[in-house]
DNA sequence: CGGCCGATCCACT
DNA sequence: GTGGATCGGCCGA
């Protein structure tokens, strides 16, 4: 079933970008059904973080997005070529954000390889946050759509990952944040096979 | 208005 | 392991 408004607006986004692990993300753009299972997130703890967009209160036009309520997509491009996909958490006017970085393609195959001029797909492909956003046809120009509508959304298919294949490290390309960019907010759920 | 650089990826060595 | 691609956001002048 679909993550539900209330999932989104709760106060602890570490703790919900760990839970976000083992949950499907959907999209339909064109009557093109894709998706998978979410396999690593890293949790931007809003104001008081150093390595979010939204640092110190920070407010702009495209950050603008990041203080509205909890459930909606956030995108930014990264390093001019790369859309990036976020899930605004919390309440209005509070900045978190939860940045998708990996998920194990599954619906939808056939649409995705052709995406990314493929003939397959193997685990590989859907390892890396840019790499996420191309899969799903997520584009920077997506970014403030509602998680509850019918593009981008979330569900819960009732997959629990067990605690001892979660990993939590540091986030990745944040050097800049000091010492936050050791804070134990990624979270990787290690799955074997597929 | 100019310049720097990023929550990355891929090809190539 | 490394560097080039590529461009919007952001900040300072």
């Amino acid at each position: 079933m679909k993550l539900s408004k209330e999932f989104y607006l709760r106060d602890n986004v570490v703790e919900i970008a760990k839970e976000l692990l083992g949950k499907y993300i959907f999209t339909s753009f064109d009557g093109k059904l894709t998706g998978g299972m979410i396999t690593e997130t890293e949790a931007y703890e809003g104001v008081t973080d150093k390595a979010s967009h939204a640092y110190g209160g920070r407010r702009t036009a495209r950050t603008d997005i990041m203080y509205r309520e909890g459930g909606t997509a956030y995108i930014y491009l990264c390093y001019g070529i790369h859309s990036l996909f976020n899930i605004v958490t919390n309440r209005e006017d509070i900045p978190h954000a939860i940045l998708i970085r990996a998920f194990m393609p599954e619906m939808g195959k056939e649409v995705m390889q052709n995406r990314i001029g493929k003939t397959s797909l193997n685990k590989k492909d859907g390892d890396g946050p840019g790499k996420v956003s191309s899969l799903l046809g997520i584009h920077y120009s997506h970014s403030g759509l509602s998680l509850l509508g019918n593009e981008i959304w979330l569900e819960d298919k009732g997959h629990h990952p067990p605690p001892h294949l979660i990993a939590a490290t540091r986030r990745i390309g944040i050097e800049y944040a000091k010492e936050d960019a050791l804070l134990p907010y990624r979270f990787i759920y290690n799955v074997s096979g597929y």
